[in-house]
DNA sequence: GAGATCGGTTACCCACCGGTAGGATCACGT
DNA sequence: ACGTGATCCTACCGGTGGGTAACCGATCTC
């Protein structure tokens, strides 16, 4: 009988052949384990193979090189923050729920397993142009859905609107970061429902701000 | 006669030979201009030197090494954010000028020249311990001062008003980054009067918030 | 003007790590 | 059982770049 290994382990066991895309998805797995614990920079090939339980030139048969790997990471959840983003701006139509969804979904996926937010949020490799762009996108993405609900209700030209929501979404994944780091010193939904009063009342009283004040 | 270069040129000058002391300030200006540019990583110790208009052992004679000459640079820019926003909050004693002063102390220190701020802000050698620790500590030190001013007056616990001084100065510092990379869109002031806004109106309403409405 | 001192240079080393060549093994259809 | 096409491994290469050894030459001192 061969080792087969403990069922259902993610450290790094000696797995037996995996079809392609089983094996892609494993790899990714390692890949961001490492890299969320050693950033790009530190993060050596062979040990991502190491971790996967596999030697590396089975990991050059699935992504050309280093970089694209990485880059493989950050489209994926830079996908899952926009996507969230959008779900909650959209799961209500009352605008103070609305912020305080939104709030809740940075807390959340800065929360979630795996420590991912730190590929987006803590990236070194913030010197490659590729890298930027996808962050860049997407927080633009972010602070533009805001933004859009801004610009509805509060009759706010573009770019000011636009800055506004960049403001909000920073101040979200800021407060979301330094909660998670300095953690259980305040329990999570109070974190979040004091971010969601700042940033309401904050930007509740826009439409009329510009100087037309009603 | 030698070739006495140009007066008060800052490029790479073939420098005749100078004091220890004088040395070293240009030896740190060249490494912040290619630290800016090029991130920690892609810069190299020769083109350090180089811009410096001098010999690589030059360098190994001021810093023992690159991530010593890295972490001057960083040291010295964290003290004058911190100072900034100090200077901004005791420049007054009225709130909501408070609030603007320090706003702007970021837009300030985001827009001045050499774009040092990309050091703390858009560091990529975030996995080095020491360098975490100093750009923690200068944005904690950020988010206490503001914390301060918010227990005096709005009687929150401490890790309530931390926690929302950490927002802010990470919504000001985003805003403002953002600001100056999609440039000549918004004028400076209008920029900052606008976070400016977001900021107070987001945090005026807070001694009546704890739940004890009054 | 000898010699100590300080600032500077050239030329080199070598650890590290991304990437690859070539061969072994397993799985499966026939 | 036997070829065929996957999957995976051992062993290696070579560029890059941080760091250093050993050696000049101007300037100041006595």
């Amino acid at each position: 009988m061969t080792t087969t290994p403990a069922p259902g382990a993610d450290a790094p066991v000696k797995s037996a052949r995996l079809p392609r895309t089983a094996r892609r998805l494993q790899l990714l797995g390692a890949a961001r384990s490492v890299f969320v614990a050693q950033g790009y920079h530190a993060a050596a090939m062979d040990e991502i193979a190491e971790r996967a339980g596999v030697s590396k030139p089975v990991l050059y048969q699935h992504f050309p090189g280093k970089r694209e790997l990485y880059l493989a990471l950050i489209t994926q959840h830079t996908g899952e923050l926009t996507a969230a983003v959008r779900r909650a701006l959209a799961s209500t139509t009352v605008n103070k729920q609305r912020v305080a969804a939104t709030i809740q979904a940075f807390f959340e996926f800065i929360d979630a397993d795996g420590e991912a937010f730190r590929l987006i949020f803590e990236s070194d490799l913030t010197s490659d142009a590729e890298v930027r762009g996808l962050v860049d996108e997407a927080m633009r993405s972010v602070a533009d859905s805001i933004a859009g609900v801004i610009r509805e209700d509060a009759g706010l030209p573009e770019d000011q609107a636009v800055l506004l929501g960049v403001a909000l979404a920073g101040m979200a994944h800021t407060a979301a970061r330094y909660w998670v780091h300095a953690e259980q010193r305040i329990p999570r939904d109070a974190a979040d429902q004091l971010i969601s009063q700042l940033a309401w009342r904050g930007i509740r009283g826009f439409p009329r701000a510009g100087g037309t004040a009603g």
